[in-house]
Formats: structure tokens, C-alpha cells, sequence
RNA sequence: GCCCUCCUAGCUCAAUUGGCAGAGCAGCUGACUCUUAAUCAGCGGGUUGUAGGUUCGAGUCCUACGGGGGGCACCA
């Protein structure tokens, strides 16, 4: 490794002394700050109470340009993203997280020492202005500001103001300059909350109730993943991040909470994609006495809200890279194709042909040796299928061997309730009727214990969760949706690092 | 983990075959009371991710390392 070198300018040395150009443009900014303080100005601002936010300002009436009549009072604060100077008058572009308006300082409009404090506003510092709207003479609407409130300097100089703040890792490293230099970032993470919003409330107003199951668990269980470790030290306790929500959910269901959700942070100790970040969000739901046809209800009505949340467009294009958009109508009702069916129509074998099966599959070059039919069949629907499904659409009905833990068809053993909700080869939601025998439950564990590969080892049996089951838990429908990817297709972005506010990076320098 | 690729001023980008590291924005000084990426005049700004190597000479070629991006693998 080497050793950190005071050439390395780029990361801040506290005491020693400013070496380089990153350091002059600072130094300029702290000679700034001196100089509002001897105005008798706190250059690091204080409470500013009743502020208009700047898309409310902007949709407010003013007068012409030139007109006799004042413009309504307003008050705004925020960040200065673009200065134009011209002698004795200041053009600001002031931005919040609403919108971004022009303001304007004339000397002889503010007076003496307001206008002594423009002179020293720099790009990044963020004022507030009390001023009249009305509007320019290039009929620009503009707040004529009467007062001036310093809020907080900028030490620190923004990205240029043109092409923004570009580089993709600098946006994820340094999210709040993303966050401020380009509104489309803060559109997407506004939408995100709005989705998230709109899954609170639709779940709220069906009686859902939204609880926490524990983040650091003994046992990692509810799905086949890698958790990450972590250490209690006074109870000298080696913990999991939980890698699912589910198995605390269903606890909850035999406690009698009739209609449950969370929406919460998993952890799974897999590799960094497009499409995958350690960390990501996920809605479980489960709910009693329901089954997985009430899920697909629910999961439609789920992702209808999150659309009218966003645009309320159901026609949309859909980004699946940079350079590859597609139309997808998410008009409701979604078909709902059984996965035989499916398998006929694109890969034209059905489960109980296996020479077919076999044959098909060492058509497409899988590896055939070794592997069950059903296994092979399951591969057959991920070439042949996914690929064409252009969706939304519910595929259902799996069969059973590929679905252990869900509960079985009533009359068909070898069918499994469960559906998938595919989006253009994304698989946006996954739901069951939820296995409730405690006694196939456990000897399906076990047989699954036995299955795993050596580095695998985290998992174990979850006698806790057996027990509860043996307690009897209602039959249930459950849904789990990954969040982060419906906000990847609803915003528009084929990065799940675009739609998660800090994504998991290596450490800097 | 593997393969490909990128890293140049605070930001956005140039730099011919290996031949003096440049521009715009931002910054500083000055002019300008209605600008729109304002304009005009002038000035400063760099260990080209890091460490080696080849060469008379490396931003450019080679090796290793660091970080990023894309793909593969992994991923009920």
C-alpha cells in the first residue's frame, strides 16, 4: 500500500498548510466569509421563518414588466446557482427543492450595505430574499428583492453551471452536490418517496398495519442468500443482517396481526450490479385468510398508486439501459398466464414430458448432465419465456418442485400457488400462499439444510419459526416487491445506484 | 472472482505518430442599473489517479496497484 503523501491534494490535511489551486479557490471563499462578519453578518445564518417555497412563488400572479402596480410579497430561501453581475445590479438564480427562480439586486434598490453583502455572494451560498415578484424587461418573472438574509456560506466551489456535475461516481460519492446541481436527481428521489408514500397509504387504507421486524437476527432466514456478519459484544453474540423480512412477518400472522407489512432494508452479501446493491428496500405484506389471487390484487392496486404517485401515466417507456427504451401499458387489469401454459406457447414442452424437456434444453446448449427435469424445465422458462414477456403480466401456477415453500394447489399437489410479475424480463413482485403445515415446513427446511453448498453455512434451521407454525398460522397469501427496481422502471433510471440515495462504494482514497 | 474500458485544473472537456500540458465555465482585477450559459479587457490556476519501467524524450507505450463504468459469474 502506499503510504498517504502530503502531494495528495485532493483529500483535506487539516494544518497543513494550503498547498494548491483546490486550496486558493476555498482560501478565496474563507477571505468571503471574514468579510461578512465584519459586516456584522453570521455567515452561518439563522432560523428563516415563513418562507415561500419557489415553485409556490412561481405560481403566483405578477404584475407585467413596467407596470405601476407592486407584485405580491414573497419571501424565499435558497441556494445561489447562477450570478450575473452588471455594474450596480446583481441577477441571481436562487434555487430550493421546489424550483429555481431569478432574482434581481439593484444597489439603489436595497441600499448601502445589502448591497455591500451581494458583492460578496458567491455561486453555492444560500440567502434568503424578501422582495416584490413582478417581472423583467425580458419578461422573465423575477423577485425584486428588498432584503437580503445571509443563511449559510459556501465554502466550496459548485459544479460548473452548465453541464452540471456529471461524473457518475462523484454523483453517488457526493450525493448532496448531485442532489443540489441536478434537479432531475432530485426528482428521482422525491419520486421514490412518493412511491413509497403512495405503498404506505394503499396498504394503510386495506388494513395493513406496518411494523419492524429485527434488522440483526440469529438467524438469517426467509430467502437463499449470503448475510453479512456482525458481532453483540456484551452478549459476545455473532448476528446476522437479516437477508428477508418474512419469517418475522408470519411470527406476527399466528400473533393475530391479521394484515402486516414492512418496508424495510435487506442485506445480502452478493456482488455489485446495475441492477443489485447490498443494501436494498423491500415490501413484504401478508394477509390472513388471504391467498396469493388477493396478492395479485393488492400488487396491482400497489403499483397503479405508485404510477399515479409518479405521473399518473400508464402508457409509458420504460428504460431498461442506456441506450434501450421500451413502451410498456400498465393499464389495469394485468393478464394472468399460468406457467404451463407459458411453457407450451414459447418453449412448446409441458412438464411431464421429460424427453422433451431434455432434448429442448440440450438444443439451447444447457448443460443437461446431472440435472432434473424439473430443474431443466425451470431453465427453459428463463431462456425461452422471460425473454418474451413483454408485460405486466402475472405468470402463476409454478410448479411445485421449483417452489417448496409455498403451499400447493388444493386437488393439485403438483402446483404451487405462487405468481411472478414480470416487466419486460424484470421480475417486479413474487408472492405465495403461504405454506402454513409446520410439519411439511420443517422437513422441507431440512431437506434444503441438506442441499446447500459448503459455503453456504450461514444458514440454519429456525426452530423458533417452526414452533410458531406449530402455534397455527392462518392460512395467508404474502408479497414481497423490490422497491429500488420499481422506482428503476417508474423514474426512468437503468441504475439501481440512480435510485438509492447512498449506494455502497469502496471507501475514498 | 474473471474480461473489457476509463481516470488530464474546482467543474466540463481537448492534446496528431511518443515531441513545449490547452480551452470553456468557475475564480481574481477592472468596466457596465434589465441580464438569460450576459458581455468586454486583463490575470492566476496542473506531480495528467499512484508507484515503477521502456525511451534522448511519456498525458500518450509496458507492468503493478487504487478508484470508477460496462459485461460475465454469483444471486428460492
Amino acid at each position: 500500500m502506499n503510504e498517504p503523501r502530503p502531494e495528495s491534494s485532493h483529500s483535506e490535511q487539516p494544518g497543513e498548510p494550503a498547498a494548491a489551486s483546490a486550496f486558493d479557490l476555498e482560501k478565496v471563499r474563507e477571505e468571503k466569509l471574514g468579510k461578512i462578519q465584519a459586516l456584522g453578518i453570521d455567515p452561518w445564518g439563522t432560523r428563516f421563518d415563513d418562507h415561500q417555497a419557489v415553485a409556490q412563488v412561481r405560481g403566483l400572479t405578477a404584475p407585467p414588466s413596467g407596470s405601476a402596480e407592486a407584485g405580491p410579497a414573497v419571501r424565499i430561501a435558497g441556494r445561489i446557482t447562477l450570478r450575473r453581475t452588471q455594474g450596480k445590479v446583481h441577477f441571481l438564480q436562487v434555487r430550493d427543492w421546489t424550483g429555481q427562480i431569478q432574482v434581481f439586486i439593484g444597489k439603489n434598490q436595497v441600499g448601502d450595505s445589502p448591497w455591500e453583502l451581494a458583492q460578496l455572494f458567491d455561486l453555492g451560498d444560500l440567502v434568503g430574499i424578501d422582495g416584490t415578484l413582478g417581472h423583467t424587461k425580458t419578461g422573465e418573472l423575477t423577485v425584486f428583492a428588498t432584503k437580503l438574509t445571509f443563511l449559510s456560506k459556501s465554502l466550496l466551489p459548485p459544479p460548473e453551471k452548465w453541464h452540471g456535475l456529471t461524473d457518475v461516481e462523484t454523483r453517488s460519492r457526493q450525493r448532496y452536490v448531485d442532489l443540489f446541481t441536478n434537479p432531475e436527481s432530485m426528482a428521482t428521489f422525491l419520486g421514490r418517496t412518493r412511491i413509497l408514500a403512495a405503498f404506505r397509504r394503499i396498504l394503510g387504507e386495506r388494513g395493513f398495519v406496518e411494523v419492524e421486524g429485527p434488522t440483526m437476527q440469529a438467524i438469517a432466514g426467509g430467502a437463499a442468500a449470503r448475510p453479512f456478519i456482525t458481532h453483540h459484544n456484551a452478549l459476545d453474540l455473532e448476528l446476522y443482517l437479516r437477508i428477508a423480512l418474512e419469517l418475522h412477518l408470519k411470527r406476527l400472522l399466528v400473533g393475530g396481526m391479521e394484515r402486516v407489512f414492512e418496508l424495510g432494508r435487506v442485506f445480502r452479501n452478493e456482488g455489485i450490479s446495475r441492477k443489485h446493491n447490498p443494501e436494498f428496500t423491500m415490501l413484504e405484506a401478508y394477509q390472513a385468510y388471504g391467498d396469493y389471487h388477493a396478492m395479485m390484487d393488492l400488487t396491482e392496486a400497489l403499483i397503479c398508486g405508485a404510477i399515479n404517485a409518479v405521473d399518473g401515466e400508464y402508457k409509458r417507456t420504460i428504460t431498461l439501459s442506456a441506450d434501450a427504451s421500451v413502451p410498456v401499458d400498465f393499464t389495469p387489469p394485468w393478464p394472468r398466464r399460468s406457467y404451463a401454459e407459458l411453457m407450451l406457447e414459447y418453449a412448446r414442452v409441458s412438464r411431464s414430458d421429460e424427453a422433451g424437456i431434455r432434448s429442448k434444453a440440450a438444443e439451447l446448449g444447457l448443460t443437461v448432465e446431472g440435472k432434473e427435469a424439473v430443474v431443466l424445465f425451470g431453465e427453459l422458462f428463463e431462456e425461452l419465456v422471460e425473454p418474451k414477456l413483454e408485460g405486466p403480466v402475472f405468470v402463476i401456477d409454478y410448479p411445485a418442485e421449483l417452489c417448496p415453500l409455498t403451499k400447493r394447489k388444493a386437488g393439485a399437489p403438483e402446483i404451487a400457488e405462487r405468481f411472478e410479475l414480470f416487466v419486460h424480463g424484470m421480475e417486479l413482485a413474487n408472492a405465495y400462499t403461504e405454506l402454513n403445515d409446520p410439519l411439511l415446513q420443517e422437513s422441507l427446511f431440512r431437506k434444503q439444510l441438506q442441499g446447500q453448498r459448503e459455503d453456504d453455512s450461514m444458514a440454519k434451521m429456525d426452530d423458533d419459526f417452526i414452533r410458531a407454525l406449530k402455534h397455527a398460522m392462518p392460512p395467508a397469501g404474502g408479497l414481497g416487491v423490490g422497491i429500488d427496481r420499481l422506482c428503476m422502471l417508474l423514474l426512468n433510471r437503468p441504475n439501481i445506484r440512480d435510485v438509492i440515495l447512498f449506494p455502497l462504494l469502496r471507501p475514498e482514497v
